[in-house]
DNA sequence: CGACGGGTTGATTGTCCTCAAAGCCTGTGG
DNA sequence: CCACAGGCTTTGAGGACAATCAACCCGTCG
């Protein structure tokens, strides 16, 4: 059968691994998180990098009246809470039970100026998170719905390990306010996927997706 | 009157300034570019980093249809093509006639190995860059359209010099692609805040805007 | 002058949101 | 063991907001 729980993924960065590696003192615990328990909040101040290490994570910020936007998920072996700010920007809650690296933020910082290749790494892992938000911008400003859950669902596969299969942590609102949709409509476009035969249904609970024929999908991906 | 061409900010980062004292050999050189000239384009190689001195520049991504989203205004002092990547992952294109300063990103490259304050400049810009782009992510996913316009309002009257007065370079289709929109809903838009007292129009162009209230805009922002 | 780029405004359409109901699965407690 | 509640999802009906299509205005420039 396939796995309900994302394992650890190949392509997991070799950034904190290097940097356990040469900076083992700056892994300072492992941290487990109930499924909808806050890791840390908006503008709190960030003392800590984190890293999944099973589980998933959601990263938003909220309106005054309460709409919701989330930023990014994190999966098995991302890196995140890095702001190289003095507080968090985002809200950080566990989708699922998950268990969490973490990293003092103050020995990152002080390492940076004395080690180049850790500070490059910091850039490096910026740089990443900021082309996913540039990708994500074009998504949330110019595609239709069908297109942003086919671009949704194609990121998932590309991240989680899944054998074909994509096992989503997440609930369908959380995927709306991933895509700045309502969870009515991400549901109403699965569903119109799967009609057109892009996808499968396996599971009980709708969460586990076998994508048939990604090349449909990518063709409203652009 | 009032300037109709964006002059130096008291704002400008100090890093490029910096830059050029220290490593006068990195600035290449100046360079202008007529109104609607593109910069460079999405997937170039980058080569370059660029300064606006005066004008302005747009940032943007193509879906394979045309569709465009605006992923950044770089106004004067502004420094943009930072990709930490081989390509560019934008297209960039001047909105009015531009004047710009171009550094040699080898060089850059270069010398954040040796030197640890320019390398933590680099983060610091790309820090920047990240946070803007989160902050769009929210505007784009979950704001109004009468939102965003107010928020747009106020970016650039808080990033523009305007002596009371936001003196926008870009037409409606450029705002309206950065906000998500289309040039008549954004028009739309500034007419209710209008009417609503929120602002006035000044120039025969209606391109510079008086924000006579700002508590009103930003009650609008959230 | 007449063409053109840029902007506004109106009428209509359409996509997505809102509100509502029902189904399914899980877990819990009698 | 079954009843039932609650979380999650799907689906339908209607409505709203922004997009589309279109007309018109204004200023600039050849």
């Amino acid at each position: 059968m396939f796995a309900r729980v994302n394992v650890r993924p190949a392509n997991a960065p070799s950034i904190l691994g290097g940097l356990t590696a040469q900076h083992a003192d700056f892994v300072t615990s492992e941290f487990h998180y109930r499924k909808g328990a806050e890791i840390y909040g908006e503008k709190e101040p960030a003392e800590y990098v984190y890293q999944v290490v099973s589980g998933a994570v959601r990263s938003y910020k909220l309106l005054s009246d309460g709409r919701r936007q989330i930023g990014a998920f994190h999966l098995a072996g991302d890196i995140f809470g890095l702001e190289n700010t003095e507080h968090h920007r985002f809200t950080a809650e566990a989708v699922v039970d998950t268990n969490v690296r973490l990293i003092k933020r103050m020995s990152l910082e002080r390492g940076a100026y004395s080690d180049s290749v850790l500070a490059r790494n910091l850039l490096v892992m910026t740089t990443s998170n900021l082309r996913h938000a540039e990708d994500h911008m074009l998504l949330l400003g110019r595609k239709t719905a069908l297109e942003r859950v086919a671009a949704f669902l194609l990121e998932m596969d590309r991240r989680l390990t899944g054998v074909g299969v994509v096992a989503l942590p997440m609930c369908r609102r959380d995927i709306a306010d991933y895509l700045g949709l309502t969870l009515e409509t991400v549901s109403r476009a699965l569903s119109k996927l799967h009609a057109y035969g892009a996808l499968d249904f396996l599971g009980s609970n709708q969460r586990e997706i076998m994508l048939v024929d990604r090349g449909k999908l990518a063709q409203l991906d652009n």
